[in-house]
RNA sequence: GCCUCUGUAGCUCAGUCGGUAGAGCAGAGGACUGAAAAUCCUCGUGUCAUUGGUUCGAUUCCGAUCGGAGGCA
């Protein structure tokens, strides 16, 4: 039987210091790192997205970051496809893959190796007329037909939650199998030994200051400028979704002072760090460390020895 | 100094014709398989400023005290 493929994942809220602590197993554990942040991916959101610059990178080679132009449309199918290639060619390099980043979904969807199925790509204009639907009614008749085609999926589905509703109904009409059988399928037995640390405080008040001061940091680094560019743009649609963006834009409409819209910033970032955390804290293989617990160089070693016992290295 | 208004959840406020109270925001918890930094669900006990009085019973009525706002001098 051939040997799994090795791999490490750094995760935690936004803010948390993934960047630094990946950036330095890489240097000591001979790894490059590999993104799993469904903004970070696109070109040109350097500030918002808080990629890492080429000094914060450390000469560690870097992938699935800054590489797509914003105006594309990217799923997590793509880009299980693409993280999955890259941790196999990284490996065979002879290096150890470290994929790094917050986005739930994409790190779940990768680690655990899901398939899935081109038949059942999403189709545009199908969307938007289900979603139509949806908002016409409040989800009522969409909510009746899946119950009728896909009751599994509808015991999960919340009838007000019109994106995951659409997508059920968009998968049966696809494909005419259920998303609830799509989802059975898409498992798989997964190729990878895992070794995998999440950063979390355990103040979380703490977490929120950080993400206040790095607010205010983006903010002289360039972000108002940044922003005025996305939101000019209306190619790009997943780019506008990004924290950071379209909290500014009543800035840039005139109607709200900066103050208030940066305050807004800052809140909608919080949320998101706690939306994050209740998503990855239900996956017990993570190693939890706090790093407000230790200094730097100490939650580096600990990191590296749960890396080290994991993967065997 | 006098007069008026005001003090209720972290914040903004509602309310109880006297039977110890509820909204929005903030916050917390949760879900998550092709937009996921998206989308959605659940969660409200707080010396009702302090203190005395009336009352079976006061956060509610009355008095005083202490905050805050405004008006007249």
């Amino acid at each position: 039987m051939e040997d799994k493929i090795k791999l490490a994942v750094v995760t935690g809220p936004t803010a948390s210091g993934k960047t630094a602590l990946a950036v330095e197993l890489a240097l000591q554990l001979n790894g490059e790192i590999i993104g799993a942040d469904s903004m970070q991916i696109y070109k040109g959101l350097p500030i918002a997205t808080a990629q890492p610059t080429l000094e914060e990178q450390k000469g560690v080679p870097h992938h699935l970051i800054a590489f797509l132009d914003p105006d594309q449309p990217f799923s997590v199918s793509d880009y299980v496809s693409l993280a999955q290639k890259t941790i196999r060619e990284v490996w065979q390099r002879g290096k150890l893959p470290i994929l790094c980043g917050g986005t739930g979904l994409y790190l779940h969807s990768t680690v655990d190796c899901i398939r899935f199925d081109q038949s059942a790509a999403g189709d545009d204009a199908l969307r938007e007329e289900l979603m139509k639907q949806a908002k016409a009614d409040q989800g009522e008749s969409l909510y009746s037909e899946l119950c009728r085609v896909d009751p599994d999926s509808a015991k999960i589905i919340h009838p007000h939650n019109y994106v995951r509703l659409v997508r059920a109904v968009e998968v049966y009409r696809l494909t005419g199998k259920t998303l609830w059988e799509q989802k059975q399928a898409s498992r798989q037995e997964c190729r990878y030994q895992l070794g995998m640390v999440g950063l979390n405080y355990a103040d979380r008040s703490l977490l929120y200051r950080r993400i206040d001061r790095r607010v205010d940091e983006m903010v002289t680094q360039g972000l108002l400028e940044e922003a005025r560019q996305v939101l000019a743009n209306p190619a790009l649609k997943t780019a506008a979704n990004a924290i950071g963006y379209k909290e500014l834009r009543p800035w840039l409409e005139g109607s709200l002072p900066l103050e208030e819209c940066l305050e807004n910033l800052k809140r909608q970032t919080r949320r998101y760090a706690k939306r994050q955390i209740t998503w990855l804290k239900r996956d017990e293989r993570i190693h939890w460390l706090d790093p407000s617990a230790v200094d730097f160089d100490s939650l580096v070693k600990e990191a590296k020895q749960v890396l080290q016992n994991e993967l065997s290295l």
